[in-house]
DNA sequence: AGCACGCCGACT
DNA sequence: GTCGGCGTGCTC
């Protein structure tokens, strides 16, 4: 007997391919099975779906039998299937793309006698128990713990840096395998580099077994093996990026969504899921208990807990009578013209030299300097592909575009006139290294050594494992001041660091896009958080921010870490304006030969979208360029549509997706929907 | 996305 | 006369 399937594969949302595809078998496959089918001339994977409501199916002359049915494999739960529906809908993408993307591309590339091997390989991990027990737990910490229980199934963890967090998830995570052996948790962090320790603390209390890692920088055979290990209920912990937020775990029972306030877990390119946002949702879909944890939550979570949808639970201060830095703000009118270091911030760093304390020096911006320009005609170091500067790294003598990777030496004269005599214009973490080194230069270390000073950004980290030993050195205290972009404000346990400084933080403050406030308190608090982490030493650490807006009333909050006052006061701000969280938004982006082309493509699909369901509730705004115009040659647009109800632009962006792709304009490259976009 | 087919410039 | 450029279109 023939049985028809409806089986989704990777296919891209720009085809007409996007839902389920039908083929037949000989035998009933339940929804969630792995298959291999042909699709054209070759033979992809896909996932066997319940069949599309109201489609009428193919005449079976039309359909290939499925090629292969990869047997070894447990079926995808409902619930994962579920989420990826709802995700593929609400992210406006194709169901197969965003199934497949979510499998181990192990899964779909190996041959499946290969795939046979693997599975028949024993997951035996040698047998190796937790050996570090919980520590004892501060009032607060029990009181957040207990909170969990409570009512409601998603409470934001609202927690000062240093004030134990971490504790909190593995306590949490001990108590859901004392009350339920089989029960699994999904612990999440915004960037890999947080991977590695965190995973040491999990393993170190629960055992290698039982802990497994995902994340994009791990091998295919590693991620394979994670991938399994959490389907077939083996690993109860599974510590990974956003990625992990689809990790099949038939036991899921309680998911940790560590500083959710995070950008890095809105995806910024294929599928832009919200991995955070799809946690929540899936944590309501599995009955899992879901732990938001941020020193400075999101402004969507913290509103959702002023409207009683999420649990806050506090935690205020830091663990063992550590005190949080002081914030002082330093007014640059003050300082005599073309001040880097003002004379305030060297005395207090060299204090901290002489005491044998460090120093970190927070600029976010990586190079020697974002331009070079010449003295005399106006060259300047611009890319010759993207509307951009390269930047000038003087480390390897290049200049190169941060977006397209273009890197040229550096010119011995102007290319335009000739002339010998180009400057770099501005100043990245190179720069500010050098600079701090020539300033510290008479300056000597209590043992009498030269002062020492290190920089880590994405340059000097690139080498696989140079992450690791950098830190190592400044945690054996083998540095004196660490410069460094926003890398080093996330999540580090610093012990030694005493003094943090802000060089560039007003570049933020008067950006036209609305949520860099909240991105830059939530930076600089964050940086704050790396000094004073010892409690022996917190009392005397200090943040300082240089500034030309001491006023600012951002600062005056996070003078007073105090981000309620911020959050209230950005809410009222987007709440008059109506942004979200109490607006919705989605961009079309779209990507052509022409600037022209790219925004005619937008204005004929807007054009279109006016008779659509919905589209009375729905504002769509010109098309515009993006900021960054044109990126390896490819000239950028986007078209804003906003509403004051999230159901009605999804119905209209359901709507309008056919009309996009319908849409024909010469020179088009791509196109893409991007629900609730992050940044404007 | 792949992977075809399809119609125009520099090579054996 | 062919090899190959990437523009357009299709995949149950």
């Amino acid at each position: 007997m023939t049985h028809e399937l409806a089986v989704v594969v990777p296919t891209p949302a720009h085809s007409s391919l996007s839902g389920r595809l039908s083929y037949r078998s000989e035998f009933p496959l339940a929804p969630g099975t792995l298959v291999r089918v042909p699709l054209g001339r070759r033979e992809v994977m896909g996932v066997v779906w319940e069949p599309a409501a109201g489609q009428a199916p193919r005449s079976v002359e039309d359909t290939k039998p499925v090629a292969g049915v990869l047997s070894g494999i447990e079926p995808l739960s409902a619930q994962w299937r579920e989420l990826v529906g709802f995700a593929a809908q609400y992210y406006q993408r194709g169901l197969g793309e965003i199934a497949l993307a979510a499998l181990p591309p192990q899964l779909r590339d190996l041959r499946p006698d290969q795939l046979a091997r693997r599975l028949k390989r024993p997951a035996a991990n040698a047998f190796s128990p937790g050996t570090i027990a919980a520590v004892q737990l501060t009032g607060e910490q029990q009181q957040a713990l207990a909170g969990l229980d409570g009512p409601g199934g998603c409470c934001l963890l609202f927690g000062a840096t240093g004030s134990g967090k971490t504790e909190v998830y593995l306590q949490a995570v001990e108590r859901l395998f004392a009350s339920d052996p089989k029960a699994q948790a999904l612990v999440m962090v915004p960037e890999i580099n947080l991977t590695p320790q965190l995973e040491q603390r999990f393993i170190a209390r629960f055992g290698a077994a039982d802990v497994v890692a995902m994340h994009s920088g791990m091998t295919p055979p590693q991620r394979l093996k994670s991938w399994l290990a959490g389907h077939s209920g083996a690993a109860r912990v599974v510590l990974g990026t956003r990625m992990a937020v689809f990790a099949s775990m038939p036991a899921l029972k309680l998911i940790v969504v560590d500083e959710e306030h995070d950008p890095s877990y809105k995806q910024q390119e294929g599928a832009r899921y919200s991995a955070r946002d799809l946690a929540v949702y899936r944590g309501r879909l599995e009955g899992a208990k879901v732990l938001l944890g941020s020193a400075t939550p999101s402004l969507e979570s913290w509103h959702a807990c002023d409207k009683g949808r999420y649990r806050l639970l506090q935690m205020p201060a830091r663990v063992g009578d550590a005190q949080l830095p002081t914030v002082r703000l330093l007014d640059m009118n003050l300082q005599p013209h073309k001040t880097v270091f003002s004379p305030q911030l060297l005395s207090a760093i060299t204090d901290r030299i002489a005491r044998g304390e460090q120093s970190l020096m927070f600029l976010n911006r990586r190079g020697y300097a974002p331009v070079l320009a010449c003295s005399s005609c106006d060259w300047k170091s611009e890319c010759p592909n993207c509307s951009a500067f390269r930047v000038f790294h003087k480390i390897d003598r290049t200049l190169r575009c941060h977006h397209c990777g273009d890197t040229e030496r550096v010119p011995r004269a102007c290319p335009a006139c000739g002339n010998v005599d180009i400057a770099p214009v501005g100043r990245g973490t190179e720069r500010l290294e050098e600079t701090l080194a020539e300033l510290l230069a008479g300056e000597r270390r209590p043992g009498g050594g030269s002062v020492r000073i290190a920089r880590m950004d994405a340059d000097s980290t690139r080498l696989k494992g140079s992450l690791e030993s950098q830190l190592a050195q400044v945690h054996a205290g083998q540095v004196d001041v660490l410069v460094g972009t926003q890398m080093i404000t996330k999540g580090h346990d610093f012990r030694r660091i005493t003094l943090v400084a802000a060089l560039n933080a007003d570049s933020a403050l008067f950006s036209s896009d609305f949520r860099a406030p909240e991105r830059l308190f939530a930076l600089l608090l964050q940086a704050a958080g790396r000094a004073g982490r010892d409690a022996a030493q917190s009392g005397a650490s200090e943040m300082w921010i240089q500034t030309w807006h001491p006023r600012h009333p951002l600062f005056t909050a996070l003078r007073q870490h105090d981000y309620p006052t911020f959050a209230r006061q950005q809410l009222k701000e987007r709440e008059q304006a109506a942004m979200p969280p109490f607006g919705f938004q989605a961009l079309v982006r779209a990507d052509a030969r022409t600037q022209e082309a790219a925004q005619a493509f937008l204005a004929t699909a807007a054009a279109a979208a006016a008779q659509l369901e919905g589209a009375d509730r729905v504002t769509l705004y010109s098309p515009v360029p993006m900021t960054v115009q044109r990126v390896a040659n490819v000239e950028r647009a986007q078209l804003l549509a906003e509403s004051t109800s999230r159901v009605a632009l999804q119905r209209f962006l359901a709507a309008w997706h056919p009309v996009l792709q319908a849409t024909r304009e010469k020179g088009l490259i791509r196109w893409a929907v991007d629900v609730d976009p992050l940044a404007i």
